[in-house]
DNA sequence: CCTGTTGTGTCTCGTTACTTGACATGACGC
DNA sequence: GCGTCATGTCAAGTAACGAGACACAACAGG
């Protein structure tokens, strides 16, 4: 008889707890991504990041079992900040769908190539660093962001089909990844080439 | 050895056990914020801020002493929110200080007319309401008040003199709780009344 | 080869913060 | 008068964080 008096469904409130422990978790995020400005990931040790946090070693390691862990749930935080401006971007586009796509591929790009930090990742060329994590074993990056992306078209252009949207974002978000490691152009200019290349399927589909 | 490496002054990061404590308060008042929004302060008890706080009512009661010392901090607080809305206003006139106090004055008491949680606090009669603490027992409030008014005033126009800065502070805040539980007419009129009050002072000592 | 160093991951214990349930007290209505 | 309810306090239990040590693996230098 707590939470639903007069509550519809999802206005539910934050307890104090789940808040305090997502705090945690952004904050010790927060302290490698400050670190991350300065060294490549390899150079930054456990230590240095609860240090940087303000909590102790141990409870870094409670939070995140390992320290491939917490790079995997860095650079999907990471993932969750372009996606969330990519979609911003894509909203803005709602009655054409290929200048949305066209716009939000060139902000994705040019984010990647000028963002100091994505930049870091990017050039790390050991197996030690976090590039793996969006290459050999990027699934759970790229699967996250397909999803992410699928609902984000599917609630933009709710008529279009879901295993339209599903390839679509499948493809994008490869492509994305692909344009961002090794760039083959200027930004605006893939970004433009791609909704080329795509903008016939888009017509069709939407 | 730990902080002081190279960190010239307050760039100092936040640890996570202040920012958590920091949080626990704000989500205590929040939770105050969120039942004014139905219910008048009398009606609210302890037990529910601290459960939609998702907390025990025993950890309300370490952070607040008392429920009076809660209400307090709760008002405290609007205080802070309000301020920091007029200083935006302020920093918009640089060039002209009569404007910056018409203009601040007028979003405050236009604040103080419209915000239904504001209207709520001032619409309560009894003496186990908030109003007392902006009145009789308002010194906390009005103290606080006047020091961040003074303040913003004298880091907008640094060449004034801080005896004047006080007095027109100290004035310009009771006059501002005065109007905003009594209004004498539409909040940009008196506003505009003030300035005029006050626009010979201003023009003498800026 | 082995030795010193460094970082990861685990373990244990002490301490702090939050929870739970109970209780005394005072105000209020019937 | 007697229940009811909210405030404020207390004590005991539990979960989370901090501090220190340890085993282990990788690596560099003599």
């Amino acid at each position: 008889m707590s939470s639903s008096q007069y509550a519809p469904d999802l206005p539910e409130r934050t307890t104090y707890t789940v808040a305090a422990h997502q705090l945690l978790r952004d904050m010790l995020l927060d302290a490698a991504r400050e670190l991350l400005a300065e060294r490549h990931w390899p150079e930054v040790t456990m230590a240095e990041v609860a240090r940087v946090a303000g909590v102790s070693r141990q409870t870094l390691y409670n939070e995140f079992r390992s320290r491939d862990e917490f790079a995997q749930a860095f650079v999907l935080r990471e993932e969750e900040r372009l996606i969330t401006a990519v979609e911003a971007i894509i909203r803005m586009h709602l009655d054409d769908p290929s200048e949305a796509l066209t716009q939000a591929f060139g902000v994705f790009l040019t984010a990647a190539a000028e963002d100091p930090l994505i930049r870091r990742l990017l050039s790390e060329d050991g197996a030690d660093g976090m590039l793996p994590l969006v290459t050999t074993r990027g699934r759970p990056v790229v699967e996250g962001a397909v999803a992410r992306l699928e609902e984000i078209v599917l609630s933009c252009w709710p008529h279009a089909q879901r295993v339209h949207v599903r390839l679509l974002s499948e493809c994008l978000v490869r492509l994305a990844i692909s344009y961002a490691m090794l760039p083959a152009g200027p930004a605006t200019m893939t970004a433009t080439s791609i909704a080329t290349l795509l903008g016939p399927y888009i017509e069709q589909v939407f």
